[in-house]
DNA sequence: TTGTACGCGTTATCAC
DNA sequence: GTGATAACGCGTACAA
């Protein structure tokens, strides 16, 4: 059977609608009996309030926005630009709540935004990591729904927050040579993602092509590429230096994954920076902290601009989509100028 | 004016509910010319479709779990607690979703919470790192809302996922105590926090023992505390390595601020593990990256098993609290034997 | 104390 | 194409 109404509870119990609501509601006029009665039923029946209709009844509006994106597993960056969402929304004092959905796949991405406008369950949506199929685009502003995105190139047909990951790959590869490296590895994600995002090959584009401008060469063997897990650039690592030309520097798609290198600079009695430079990208909190240099990308204001924005939307506005401040990298303990020393 | 409903719209518009909806849900069925004329007046009007009505209507079910905490950025720890969450719920393939709610003061967490329960946005809560009180417990049973608390002594009066700070702040001190140290400082949070929330008092008292036990002295000076927060810590080590007869170990509460101890170090010039020993609290992964000593409690874990124990009170199961698995040190790359050495 | 009828704001199904 | 009207599931005055 369906699941049961207080409809349902009321007439197996023998009783009207109302005192079945007012059990629940634990209403002080209703008789000890009936009420343990009522509650036999429920728990018989297995009956859970209806939300929804709950709410409706009570005339409470909820305003929620969705924030949707891949499996944060992955990607640690998510949680700070998470907490910017956060702050921005309290500080603004809105009377928003913020809705997690995480989506495992494609086609379990797809099936979630259907499911996200089809039962109206927010009234906007902040997309991080993910893009946007043109279907799904014309699905959402059918729907009237309020959409920016997160940690996309500056793309014209929809409002975005973004981020020139080329630019960042062109800054990192060139600060590297501005240091006097010649023999420069990649560490990163595929090129392209499970979620067909492409922020790896973006990245990697720029880095490429601060390399060719100085006419250097990027041998087959510097470019290692795996899934975006610690282990993973570990062992990327590892055979880097197991090379029999190792690198003297390398540029990690993130900071998660520099710190895989680190390790495996450690492990292989290599000393950073002296031995070999290392430089991420995000500039996590963690990444200040233990001083790895880094591309900086503004993880926290992207949150915090990206709400901004968003509100403005549903506000009605239709404002350009703001920009972030520029990239830059930010040199911390594991790179160092090469070349007259090394 | 109250916020408008399609009815208001209807009627300046002069056409009925129905084509309103139709406009509303872009049905093809409604000429052009009436359609404009309904956008006209819903832009006039700021009319936005009332959310929980639409879902009534639709005869969706949202299930929705409600997240409540400090706000997360003072507790990294947090963001895994989240994955935990986040990843159980997926793979368990229930149909509930995440709502975050963050609370800034003791006030606003009351305020919230009879907002929570009233409005019935979610049908279970889960409250980490956030205490109580006897009305709140007495409020959340009377609207029958399932709740578990992650992060706190296994008390006996609601169910929660503990952990116990007092043994690991134990086990930290007994660990730098096996190490040979004979001089060893706190550093850490004020014992009792905005949120009256005492993980740092029962780390602290487990320290204590641990000391008292092996009759080692605490002077004044080696206790250090301060708001949470990475630069603080880095503030409190200084003046520990500045005091005149400088600690050997210092037991951070927390990785975030052992981090910061390590800045301080690095900035003295004192080499870790080799002049002084920091020991954190967590285990974060990045601390695992990086090699920090840590007491590990499980924070992934204590997400997933707190939503697997929730969801059985949900299902109107009541077993007892499942318990994680013990607190243990992890030692890594910044603490090491001394006494022999040193 | 308990049952009934109405309202919450939409959507969907009818006649027109 | 458009406008009434009946659901949707629950809370709640109101009458009984």
């Amino acid at each position: 059977m369906a699941r049961p109404t207080i409809k349902d509870v009321a007439q197996k119990a023998g009783v009207g609608i109302g005192t079945v609501s007012r059990v629940l509601n634990n209403s002080p006029k209703v008789t000890p009996e009936t009420r343990k009665l009522v509650l036999n039923v429920i728990a018989e029946l297995g009956f859970k309030p209806n939300t929804v209709a709950r709410q409706l009844s009570r005339k409470t509006r909820v305003h929620n926005i969705g924030v949707i994106t891949q499996p944060f597993i992955s990607y640690r960056a998510f949680a700070e630009r998470l907490r910017g969402l956060q702050l921005a929304l309290s500080e603004l004092e809105t009377d928003y709540e913020l809705m997690l959905y995480t989506v495992s796949s494609l086609a379990h991405y797809d099936e979630r935004l259907t499911m996200i406008v089809q039962t109206g369950a927010v009234e906007a949506l902040i997309i991080i990591d993910l893009d946007l199929y043109d279907e799904q685009k014309a699905m959402l502003r059918e729907a009237n729904l309020p959409f920016v995105g997160i940690n996309h190139l500056n793309v014209q047909d929809w409002p975005c927050i973004g981020t020139d990951n080329v630019e960042g790959g062109y800054l990192a590869g060139r600060y590297l040579l501005d240091c006097g490296h010649t023999r420069i590895a990649y560490v990163g994600d595929e090129l392209i993602d499970t979620f067909e995002f492409i922020s790896s090959a973006e990245r990697f584009e720029g880095f490429k092509r601060a390399l060719t401008e100085r006419r250097m060469l990027l041998p087959e063997q510097y470019i290692q590429l795996g899934p975006h897990e610690y282990e993973v650039a570990h062992q990327l690592a590892l055979n880097l230096f197991h090379l029999s030309e190792p690198p003297s520097a390398i540029f990690a798609m993130s900071d998660m994954q520099a710190f895989g290198c680190l390790a495996a600079a450690r492990e292989m009695g290599l000393r950073v920076p002296d031995d070999v430079s290392i430089i991420g990208y995000d500039d996590l909190e963690f990444s200040r902290h233990v001083g790895l240099t880094s591309v900086r990308q503004h993880l926290e204001l992207s949150g915090r601009v990206g709400i901004e924005y968003l509100l403005c939307l549903l506000n009605g506005d239709m404002p350009p989509p703001p920009s972030l401040p520029p990239l830059e990298v930010i040199a911390r303990q594991t790179t160092r100028t090469f070349g007259e020393a090394g």
